[in-house]
DNA sequence: TGTACATCAGTGAACGCGCGTTCACTGATGTAC
DNA sequence: TGTACATCAGTGAACGCGCGTTCACTGATGTAC
């Protein structure tokens, strides 16, 4: 019998999937795709991820801890699109913003579903721990572009704030409302921003 | 038997109710304030209006219904709120825009479920001309402060885009977000947007 | 003013549904010796 | 290398729940004559 030492394991008993956990919220998410959050359920998720209602429990307690779990993967990934973005972008501060916005809004129009999920905290477990450190980080990438590499420990300056409301706002407004947002539209606002 | 030629008829007999329309709005929207979007039923509205689940079904035909005007209540009071803080601003552009943002931010953050409920398009239903016309009148209200009393029929300019952007985004953040927000903040925001 | 009758706006019981969670269980895994 | 056994991660059946909606009904209202 051949000790299997690669990490990636295809076939897989019946019982103990491998990596469920991953699986689960994978399924969740291409649910979120497809339904959206009101339309999101554990046993869905469960199913598509081709495992017993009760399974879940094991790794997420119960629907809010896989949910957050969704969340937290959606501000991982805003993340790395936002720091990406801000490395192309170069050294230039302005561009950097500019860079990074246009990434965060991108984010919101390809997954809006996860993006509102990330800030439905009624359905959410906001107090677990990797969750408020992914949203952090996220925020410190757009933060460290606009206050500099070190910023100081104290609460985000009101430039920081502006940038993230316009961007937020904009991002938010292109998915509320029915207005149709031209792509060079959020430069524009951006560019009216002194900050 | 007196006639009542009354407006306002008070005891009513069990069945018609008098105005139970209304009274589900209101209903409905008290069950928000305490339960969120995320815990609002229909049964339980029809409840606190004394009423059986079904009877709803003669004014609103479904949930949605309910949920929609409840929604467009909330824009017609964003309208009043956002007109109202325009008029006390006198003419001055600048000093009404501010006004009407710190109304907008205002109206979020006092009723917070109503605000989320209003741009809820998945759980309401966005073509029902009554809601699309109260957000438009309310939009409209903000555009004329931006573009003078007639703005041109075409689409709203990127000034406009960019100072809805910037307090709808406010507002959001202030609520999806845990940040405190100071007071004085938001005026710091549309001081430094040059429209 | 009185009566007949259509319409309206409620009742209340019942429906089926999908949900999240629980429970006792069992097969697979990994570790100690 | 082999064996015993504890732990882990699933199963699958069942639970109770509140929900939105339906249905036949009935009491109240208002209108025509």
């Amino acid at each position: 019998m051949a000790k299997r030492l690669n990490s990636v394991k295809i076939a897989r008993s019946h019982y103990h999937h491998g990596d469920l956990r991953a699986a689960l919220i994978d399924a969740g998410e291409g649910l979120l795709g497809d339904r959206g959050v009101d339309g999101f359920s554990l046993r869905e998720a469960a199913r598509r991820a081709g495992v017993t209602p009760a399974a879940p429990a094991h790794h997420f307690g119960d629907v809010r801890g896989l949910l957050t779990a969704i969340a937290t993967r959606g501000f991982v990934r805003l993340g790395e699109a936002l720091g990406e973005a801000d490395r192309r972008a170069g050294p230039d501060r302005k561009a950097r913003l500019h860079a990074q916005g246009r990434a965060y809004v991108e984010f919101a129009l390809t997954h809006p579903a996860s993006f509102e999920l990330m800030w439905r905290k009624a359905v959410l477990d906001p107090d677990d721990p990797a969750y408020a450190e992914a949203g952090a980080a996220a925020f410190h990438i757009l933060r460290r572009a606009v206050e500099g590499p070190e910023p100081p420990p104290e609460d985000a300056s009101p430039a920081v704030i502006a940038c993230w409301a316009v961007v937020h706002g904009y991002a938010r407004l292109a998915l509320d409302s029915g207005l149709a947002l031209p792509p060079g539209q959020l430069d524009a606002v951006l560019d009216s921003l002194n900050v």
